[in-house]
DNA sequence: AAGTCGGGGGG
DNA sequence: CCCCCAGACTT
């Protein structure tokens, strides 16, 4: 398989770089090839859009300039500077791995595939990208855009999320990449991916610089391809919310350091949809003197695997409790990462 | 190989 | 609603 597939791509890199060089959007990460900064970028770009990550790109790099200033900054300025983007392991794990630079690499940004690879957070596509953008390896970056190309142009029907048909790929895309000129082709890749072979809906072929080889574009079967898995069936889970004030102050709770938003900070919230005076008995048997409900609303958050159906309760409590970390609202603002699903209540401040 | 991990833009 | 996005990691 992996021979047909670079007889059908061999035109590719020829007919993409002349392409690219006309077409390429212009993106805050393509103005540099320093490794950090490109580096951020992939890191931020994992399965989020581009024009999402542009803003909190800027913020971030105005805001954490070096590996060593990353490698040094406090958890609480890191969260905040990644608030509402998602994957916050990805900010746990780009912390860690400036701190490797800095301790096991003298500071230097790895400059070679094995190495970026070694560091946490940095997979196969992730070592591909800064590999061949910043230092000329013939390293692909095997994304979902490149999936989609190279599927279409060699109508390859085979499951895109096998690891062994990911392999075929790469190697593949490994033996054309051109010397020279690696950076580029991989961005190439990609850009005819996010730009002209489109996911959802019908792809440009008429500008598409590979409709003179794509078997896809010959035989019309762009839609049918890549072949994906099915995608499993998404629980749903009922929540109560509590927005407790108490003297000018929030109530904030610590989520656990495993699982679902790990380690973040989240307003008290139990399962189930209590009403309003069984969450009104549940803050007195928590040890609140008879608290006063101010306001309630309803919010609907989907994640990935499970969907909330929140019900909040904004109370106002006479004493706080000790278990709760009690903030002002100017510091949940300014200093604290609260996730998206949680800031979709304080409205009702 | 299958599950887990956010959030949002667009059909 | 549904899709899937410049994926990585754990089990």
């Amino acid at each position: 398989m992996e021979e047909t597939i670079k007889k059908q791509i061999a035109r590719l890199p020829e007919a993409l770089l002349a392409w690219y060089e006309k077409n390429a959007r212009p993106l805050p990460w393509r103005e540099t090839t320093d490794p950090y900064r490109v580096w951020l970028s992939e890191i931020m770009l994992q399965q989020t859009r581009v024009e999402a990550v542009k803003q909190y790109y800027t913020r971030f790099l105005n805001d954490l300039p070096t590996i060593s200033a990353l490698a040094a900054a406090p958890d609480d300025q890191l969260f905040k500077l990644w608030e509402g983007l998602g994957y916050y392991t990805r900010a746990k794990n780009l912390k860690k791995a400036a701190i490797t630079i800095v301790e096991k690499f003298g500071g230097v940004f790895p400059q070679t595939y094995e190495d970026i690879l070694s560091l946490p957070g940095v997979g196969d596509y992730t070592a591909g990208a800064v590999a061949s953008i910043c230092f000329n390896l013939p390293t692909p970056a095997v994304d979902g855009n490149v999936l989609r190309v190279v599927t279409r142009i060699t109508e390859l029907f085979a499951p895109i999320h096998q690891p062994a048909v990911k392999k075929e790929i790469s190697r593949a895309l490994a033996a054309c990449y051109p010397k020279g000129r690696c950076g580029d082709f991989t961005q190439s890749l990609m850009e005819l991916g996010a730009t002209v072979c489109i996911p959802n809906g019908a792809p440009n072929c008429s500008v598409c610089p590979a409709n003179g080889f794509c078997r896809a574009h010959a035989n019309g079967t762009q839609l049918a391809l890549p072949v994906r898995p099915a995608k499993a069936a998404r629980k749903k889970e009922k929540r109560t919310v509590f927005l407790l004030k108490c003297g000018g102050k929030i109530a904030l709770n610590k989520r656990p350091e495993q699982g679902l938003l790990a380690g973040m900070w989240e307003l008290p919230n139990v399962l189930g949809a209590l009403t309003v005076n069984q969450a009104a008995s549940m803050l007195e048997e928590e040890g609140f003197a008879p608290a006063n409900i101010l306001q309630s609303a309803k919010r609907k958050h989907i994640f990935t695997h499970i969907e909330w159906d929140m019900t909040c309760y904004c109370f106002r409590v006479k004493n706080n409790v000790n278990s709760l970390i009690w903030v002002t609202q100017d510091q949940l603002l300014n200093e604290i990462a609260l996730p998206t699903a949680f800031k979709k209540f304080l409205e009702l401040i």
